[in-house]
RNA sequence: CGGGGCGUGGCGCAGCCUGGUAGCGCGCGGCAUUUGGGGUGCCGAGGACGCCGGUUCAAAUCCGGCCGCCCCGACCA
């Protein structure tokens, strides 16, 4: 029974005053979202319905790759967190109960997963399993946004693998690429598996399911044939006009000129002719200075990766203590390692470099004879780069799922270990895998509004056709409309009935703001002329059905909808 | 954590500078009218202005503290 008259559907004319993104803004307005304090959102009735609908694709996949579904709690005991050096976590919620013990709050459940899978599973016999749930995620977050978009508390499907080698980790993680795959496409959302970063916990191997929208908070690298998130994108860069090396390098006066606008504007040279000296510390190498293209990024994910360790910037004293007055470093004649970007090491010519004494620098440097230089790919790609001979692009993208291969990282911690053939004790080998469906449900709004609201993918609709009445109770409109209500609902379409007492342009507007891919109206007109009027949401093309069996056409419509 | 902004009926806002007891639009309730793009008229309900403290005869307005929310950046297993 889903009449509007009694349907919790608080739509609004105006979006909330603080919104920026396009999905913060109309699930709001559409009446799919509220909001309960930051990072914290209540699905209303309509909203709910959108999730539930991306949970039920998403099982479906997840079951058809031999997933199987359970439920793990949210509060737990701290002390797994703690075996896997996970419990100072900054995001982690943690509590204490009224015993004084321990909690937290989960933010992913492969502590609990792992030991319960330690328990159980004593034989290679016992694996493979791919165990997974639909569950709550807390995460403390320094900055929720955009509603939906970034949330305190959120549901994640995550699932995770357990085999007994690499191997059988890479065909669960194909298989969960299969899945993955399928849950997105069906999903019809624009999308892109990209290369990701394996972060400090030394996975092997990750991909992010990116979904480009203005809104999205991560930026990926496209080119034909190739996408990556540009934390770990490589691309060949654009190549600069090359300068001439010269021996001696040429000392030139820059007083006070730091920058490489400055420099490179005083010099009359292109940024792109500069080298940037970025020093760095860190724990197993003390100082290191980075040098990447005038005109190039450091890319503080690449680095850290390249370094096998975390590093920090290092402070002005420190590098005018070692190197020289901070504006001016250089690398020739620097008491330190130099990480020079690949960008630079492959060129020929000469680079205006920081001379490492005040106001000057040095002209005509020439990597390799003029300093040594360990070659390293560290700079953020920009767009313009090739890959493969391609031209880069950027774009912003929401990451609606994560795929990880996390190796024995938990199994070992967690002592969850199996008996091979020869009954010798071998580590689990475990993969885990997130989608977050609010996340689909909001990258779908960002992909498919319009100026009139939102335009559903029809697997994500809500309902799949919005059946509006303009006709007052008791009329003879009115009583077709309730009649085509109820053939409607046989048809096994899940049809929202607009019975309310309002005048048509309400009933318009917010059918679609709401966005179900089929809007019926039936009114005067409708009996006069013996035809059903229907609107396709996207595009608002209109349609029109014989009024004789018009049920069994709005389905086949639907049905036929791209 | 750094920077910026905001907090006044359900929503969007004005009032604050220059203190004098709160207003507008939408929405909401009733009646009437209207029914193919947020129509019209009349009547009505609803807020002691985020919280605490201070100044003052008098505070939404001035001062201090706190809380909450948003945006940018940092951060983001």
């Amino acid at each position: 029974m889903t009449r509007l008259s009694e349907y919790l559907l608080p739509t609004e004319r105006e979006p909330p005053a603080d919104a920026e993104a396009v999905s913060h803004k109309l699930m709001v307005r559409a009446g799919l979202i509220r909001q309960v304090g930051a990072g914290l959102w209540s699905f209303l009735p309509a909203g709910w319905r959108v999730h539930q609908r991306a949970v039920q694709i998403i099982r479906e996949e997840i079951d058809a790759i031999g997933g199987q579904e359970m439920l793990m709690p949210v509060l737990q005991p701290a002390e797994p967190w703690r075996r896997t050096g996970r419990l100072d976590i900054e995001e982690l919620f943690r509590l204490h109960d009224r015993r004084g013990a321990e909690m937290v709050l989960a933010m992913t459940h492969e502590e609990v997963v792992t030991l319960h899978v330690a328990q159980v599973v004593r034989s290679y016999r016992d694996l493979p399993l791919i165990l997974y749930h639909f569950q709550v995620k807390e995460r403390d977050e320094p900055r929720p946004r955009a509603g939906v978009l970034r949330t305190r508390e959120f549901i994640m499907k995550d699932s995770y693998s357990f085999d007994r080698d690499p191997e059988g980790l890479a065909a669960a993680y194909e298989k969960h690429i299969t899945a993955y795959d399928r849950v997105f496409d069906r999903c019809e959302l624009e999308w892109y598996r990209v290369e990701s970063d394996v972060g400090m916990m030394g996975g092997l191997g990750a991909h992010e399911y990116m979904a480009p929208c203005p809104a999205g908070e991560n930026e990926i690298a496209l080119a034909s044939g190739y996408a990556a998130n540009v934390e770990v994108a490589s691309a060949l860069a654009a190549p600069v006009e090359p300068q001439p090396a010269l021996d001696p390098p040429e000392a030139v006066e820059t007083p006070g000129l730091t920058t490489v606008d400055q420099v490179s504007h005083a010099l009359g040279v292109p940024a792109g002719a500069l080298l940037k000296a970025y020093p760095v510390i860190t724990a197993g190498r003390g100082m290191v200075m980075v040098l990447v293209r005038g005109d190039h990024r450091v890319n503080d994910v690449k680095l850290r990766n390249t370094l096998g360790e975390s590093f920090r910037p290092a402070h002005q004293e420190e590098v005018t203590q070692r190197i020289g007055p901070a504006g001016f470093i250089g690398p020739v004649d620097a008491d330190v390692p130099i990480l020079l970007d690949q960008a630079c090491a492959d060129s020929e010519g000469g680079y205006v470099a920081g001379a490492s004494r005040p106001d000057f620098h040095l002209r005509g440097v020439r990597p390799g004879r003029h300093f040594a230089f360990e070659a390293v790919d560290v700079r953020r790609v920009e767009a313009g780069d090739t890959v493969g001979g391609q031209p880069l692009r950027i774009e912003p993208a929401i990451e609606v799922g994560n795929i990880f291969k996390l190796g024995t990282r938990y199994s070992q911690a967690l002592d969850a270990t199996y008996l091979d053939e020869a009954g010798t004790e071998q580590l689990i080998w475990m993969g885990s895998y997130g989608i977050g469906p609010a996340r689909i449900a909001a990258a779908a709004v960002e992909q498919c509004a319009d100026e009139h609201g939102i335009a559903w993918p029809r697997p994500l609709a809500p309902f799949d056709v919005q059946l509006v009445a303009i006709a007052r109770p008791g009329s003879r409109e009115r009583e077709a409309a309730d009649r085509l209500y109820a053939e409607l609902r046989e048809t096994g379409l899940e049809v929202l009935y607009d019975d309310r007492d309002a005048g048509p342009g309400e009933k318009f507007a917010d059918a679609e703001l709401l966005g179900c891919p089929l809007r019926a109206t039936v009114g005067r007109r409708t009996l006069e002329s013996g035809r059903l009027e229907v609107q396709v949401r996207r595009g608002l093309a209109a349609r029109d059905l014989p009024l004789q069996n018009a049920a069994a056409g709005v389905a086949e419509l639907w049905r036929s909808l791209p």
